[in-house]
DNA sequence: CCGTCAAGACGATACGTCTCGTCTCGCTGT
DNA sequence: ACAGCGAGACGAGACGTATCGTCTTGACGG
C-alpha cells in the first residue's frame, strides 16, 4: 500500500516541486492540475498520486521548501521601527500580485482542507509569528512592553487585521496601513498605559 | 442577452436559495453542485444559469438574504463590556461547525474569485464592521475613546485577529480569546494611554 | 370585456468538455 | 525480480451550453 521512501526517485521529486511552483506563478491556482505539473516536470501522473494527496499537498510542499525553519527579525532596540518594518514587508508581499498570487494559493488549500492546514500553519505561518514574538519577549525583558501582555494575542493583534483586509479585500494595503496597526498595538502594549485587564 | 428581471419566477428565486442553504449546511461546500441545487429546488439548470454566474453567487445570495441591512450594537454605556459581547458572538458562531461551515463557504468563493469578493465584502462584512464603528463612536464622543482613534483601523484590530485565528486555524476560538483582544484594544484607544502616534 | 397571440422564462435533459484519481502497461535501475 | 518509473487510457462526475415543449404574462383587437 505504502510506498518505500527509500527507493523514491529524488529528481522527479525535485522536478514535480519545481514544475508546481512555475505553473503556480504563470497561471495561477484555480486553472492548476496535476496533469499540468506532470507533464511539465517529465513525471507520470501516477508519481505525483504515489506520494501526495493532491495538488494542493505539493503546492504546500513547494512553498515550505521555500521558507527556512527560523527567521529573525532585527532588533534595533525600537520596538516600534522594527515592527514597523516586518508589518510594511509583508504588506509589499500582500500588495504584489505576484508573490500574493502564491500566499493566497496555499491560503485556499487551507481553507478548504483540514489536513493541510497543520501544515501549513506550521510551515509557513508559525515560523514568522514566532519571530515577532521573539522580538516582543526582548523588547518586554528591555522593559518596553507590560510584563503581563498576552504576547501571543499581540502577535495575532498585528498580523490579524492585515490578513483580514487582504483576504478579504476590505480595503487597500499601504505603509501607512501597516504604521496604524504598529501604533495601536505599541500604544497597547506600552507599561504605562497598563495593558493587563 | 440579459433577461428582464420582471419576468422572473419568485418561487424558483426562493426555492433555489432554500435549496443551496440546504445543501450547503447538509453535505458542504464542496460537494456542493449546481446540479444538486436544481434538482433538490425542482429547477432546471438553465434557470440557475440564467439568473447567476455559478454556485458561489448562489450562494452569496442565498446567505446575504438572511442578513439585515443594519443592524446595532447595544450600548449599555460600558465599551469593554459591549464589545465582548459582539466578539464573543462572533467567537460563538466561528465555533460552530454547522454556521462555520456557512460563513467558511463564502469566504473561499471570496478568495478565489474577485468579482464576488465585492459583494461579499458589502453586504456580509460591511454591515457587521459599520455597526462596532458606530459604537465607537459614541464611545469616542463620550470621552472613552481617544479623539484621534482611527475608529475604522480600531474596528479591524478588533476582527482581525478572530478570523485571522479562525481562517488559518491557528487556535482555539473560545470566550478568553474574545475578552484578550477587548482588553488589548480598548487600552490601545483609552485616552489617559494615548493612543495617537 | 375577453379571446388571441407573441415573447420570454420555465422545467427538463442531452451534450461535449474538463479535471480528477485509478488502473494498466512496459521500461529501468538496483 | 522487484518496486518505482513515464506514459497514457479510462470511468466518474461536474461544468456550462443548447434545445426541446410548456406555461405565464401582457398587449392588442374585436
Amino acid at each position: 500500500m505504502t510506498p518505500q521512501p527509500t527507493r523514491r526517485n529524488e529528481q522527479s521529486r525535485r522536478a514535480i516541486l519545481a514544475a508546481a511552483l512555475e505553473l503556480l506563478t504563470e497561471t495561477g491556482y484555480q486553472t492548476l492540475t496535476v496533469e499540468a505539473i506532470a507533464a511539465r516536470a517529465g513525471v507520470g501522473k501516477q508519481t505525483i498520486y504515489r506520494w501526495w494527496r493532491g495538488k494542493g499537498a505539493v503546492i504546500l510542499d513547494a512553498l515550505a521548501d521555500n521558507v527556512p525553519a527560523a527567521l529573525a527579525l532585527p532588533d534595533t532596540g525600537d520596538l516600534r521601527a522594527d515592527l514597523r518594518e516586518v508589518l510594511r514587508a509583508t504588506v509589499a508581499e500582500f500588495a504584489d500580485p505576484r508573490l500574493s498570487a502564491t500566499t493566497r494559493a496555499i491560503t485556499i488549500e487551507t481553507l478548504a482542507d483540514e489536513d493541510l492546514a497543520g501544515q501549513a500553519r506550521d510551515r509557513l505561518l508559525r515560523p514568522q509569528l514566532n519571530a515577532v514574538r521573539a522580538r516582543l519577549e526582548a523588547a518586554r525583558e528591555a522593559g518596553q512592553v507590560s510584563p503581563d501582555a498576552p504576547l501571543d494575542l499581540v502577535v495575532e493583534l498585528l498580523f490579524g487585521p492585515l490578513y483580514h483586509r487582504w483576504l478579504l479585500r476590505n480595503g487597500p494595503l499601504t505603509d501607512d496601513y501597516a504604521d496604524g496597526i504598529v501604533d495601536l498595538v505599541v500604544a497597547a502594549v506600552t507599561p504605562s498605559a497598563g495593558a493587563g485587564h
